[in-house]
DNA sequence: GTAGACCTACTAATTTATTAGTAGTTTGAA
DNA sequence: TTCAAACTACTAATAAATTAGTAGGTCTAC
């Protein structure tokens, strides 16, 4: 399974939410202390050789974005959070939340009607 | 904030799971190929140094356990999947799982339940 | 009392992750 | 055409994380 530190998967972040990036559209997204074009420059060249980011031409600079199976990753992510948190039960993972975010009745309604449909 | 590395990450699951554990409880309780005694030791010494375990001597022996209120970690670990991922949005999320996981319908008045209970 | 298992504290080597420098190329504006 | 800005590839220094060795203490079983 793929892993990725930190940093790559704070890069990561950055490239799904643009879809794709030049390195200088991530080193801005990065908050400060940004690091230098060159780091950025490395990392995303680690991504590209793990095969969770691809790079295109674009002129003469490369353009990169999500490799298109990599949901695979956030999968892993989401459902690791449910193990490790909540012994795997969705029903718990829901108590949780619905007890932190003070549900509205239309968001009550809402959810109800997405449960619902099959 | 705390941060936890991936090898502290690991060993807080097991304590937490455990309650409370000896180091020879940790090693146990990780996968193969099993880390050195002494260096599970060394990051348990780190993260009571973080202050996310305390230790009580039993006999002549360290047992450890989670800080009680460590589990903010938990919850910014819980709201930081749904940012990333969800956009923060609880009603994503919910939906989201509730496409994976194909419900019975003893699980969909469950969830109901839940979401209706103030 | 001594051998073995297991713990401790301390230290240090190794590996992995992160950072950024150098040098050469392209492009566009003065 | 020449200067500056921004990119590239390549390389290497630094920092952080992970691993485990050494030496010494304690307990238990023989």
């Amino acid at each position: 399974m793929i892993e990725l530190t930190k940093r790559e998967d704070q890069i990561m972040q950055i490239v799904w939410k643009l879809k794709n990036a030049f390195i200088r559209d991530i080193v801005e997204a990065l908050p400060e202390p940004k690091p230098h074009y060159n780091t950025v420059a490395t990392l995303v060249k680690i991504l590209v050789k793990k095969g969770v980011l691809k790079s295109e031409l674009i002129g003469n600079t490369h353009q990169y974005s999500p490799v298109d199976d990599f949901d695979a990753y956030r999968e892993k992510q989401i459902g690791d959070i449910k193990e490790k948190f909540f012994e795997n039960s969705f029903p718990k993972l829901v108590a949780h939340f619905a007890k932190k975010e003070k549900l509205t009745d239309d968001e009550r309604a809402e959810l109800i009607k997405i449960i619902n449909s099959k």
